[in-house]
DNA sequence: TTGTTTTAAGACCGATCGGTCTGTTCCTGT
DNA sequence: ACAGGAACAGACCGATCGGTCTTAAAACAA
């Protein structure tokens, strides 16, 4: 790898968690070089300008969201068990709190009218989620641990859009009570249409 | 009424769409300028800073929002009947596109790592619909409309983290049509606990 | 090791930022 | 009608914005 790509991706990462927190329009170039300790010739060696690095920090952060959650839902079976392991998932998931929340919420509050762009690419995002979660549910009534009467499709909407919901009122709120709550409501859910 | 007092007023009514659209810090004094072709010096008579427009454009998007629908609710009987009525509010309601969204997402997204003031008003925000859904259901549960084992908080919760994530989706995807299917999904649990 | 290419630094640019201040105009109470 | 105060305009301020460009240093291929 090239030492242009390392760094690239150095100034991602360390932009990435700030853009997330104070919005695109609230991080400055120099916000980015305080972070990076690079200067600013250096920043503009490797994007073109500070969209692309906005764009590249919400790229970073989804792919490690999906990533993470990747690896932790490997350990269990597809099906009900993964589907509940994604519920813990979401909850544990110290990555909301730590760089400033959920990404889809901050980039897609902020970009829906004003960067048709990056909007784009939260839009994929939020339907990677969805058709993930459809998929672990049709999984579970292939199984036959999920009645067959359920519709994987509008579930998989129902359970995404309350966990957004409940993510965006836990961080207004700065506490975990909404967000364990709503996940405690999906779980009951799942054993409600359970067979 | 001082004149001080509607230039004020003015000012916000033409400030809050712009603030609610582009975001705080993605907002200029200069566009507020331009979209009430006044000079600087006048902005500056009637606020402190850009900061307290802010705060003032998201009471006001919130209190006018709060006065359309006790105004829209009012036509129907408290209870079940009321707490449908809300639901074709918040589904029919233009406000959210002609002014950019719904301001607690927007202003909450931004807020909760940046500005503790406007995130304390969006708590204040949040918890008045959540109390507001919790009151309409507690009174269908004591009118016999609904089973008297629903548990209205819960149920507010769950209902106000279903609509704030699909306005969320909605906007992103430029697309009714996830409102619409959560609506739906609130009227049939309705239905489901009611007696 | 050397020559070339890539990468980083930072001075510099015009534009714009939020905010101040002074002078004029307009409103309003008497 | 007029005096006094409120409201508005716009020049002005230093700081900072995103972005460019030249130069030096570092990385790399030979």
């Amino acid at each position: 790898m090239r030492k242009g790509e390392i760094t690239r991706q150095f100034i991602i990462e360390k932009a990435a968690p700030i853009i997330n927190r104070k919005g695109m329009a609230g991080t400055s170039l120099s916000d980015i070089m305080d972070a990076t300790q690079l200067a600013k010739g250096c920043l503009y060696g490797n994007f073109d300008n500070k969209e692309e690095i906005c764009l590249e920090s919400f790229n970073f952060l989804t792919q490690r969201y999906a990533a993470e959650l990747k690896a932790y839902l490997g350990a269990y079976p597809a099906g009900k068990a993964r589907l509940l392991a994604y519920l813990d998932f979401s909850l544990q998931s110290k990555f909301r709190d730590e760089n400033g929340g959920c990404p889809v919420i901050n980039f897609g509050a902020e970009a829906d009218d004003t960067n048709p762009v990056i909007r784009e690419r939260v839009r994929q995002t939020i339907r990677g989620m969805q058709e993930m979660l459809k998929q672990m549910i049709a999984d579970a009534v292939d199984l036959g641990e999920i009645k067959s009467s359920a519709d994987p499709e509008l579930l998989a909407l129902k359970f995404y859009t309350m966990l957004e919901g409940a993510v965006l009122i836990s961080r207004v709120e700065n506490s975990n009570t909404q967000l364990e709550q709503i996940t405690k409501l999906i779980q009951s859910e799942i054993e409600e249409i359970s067979q």
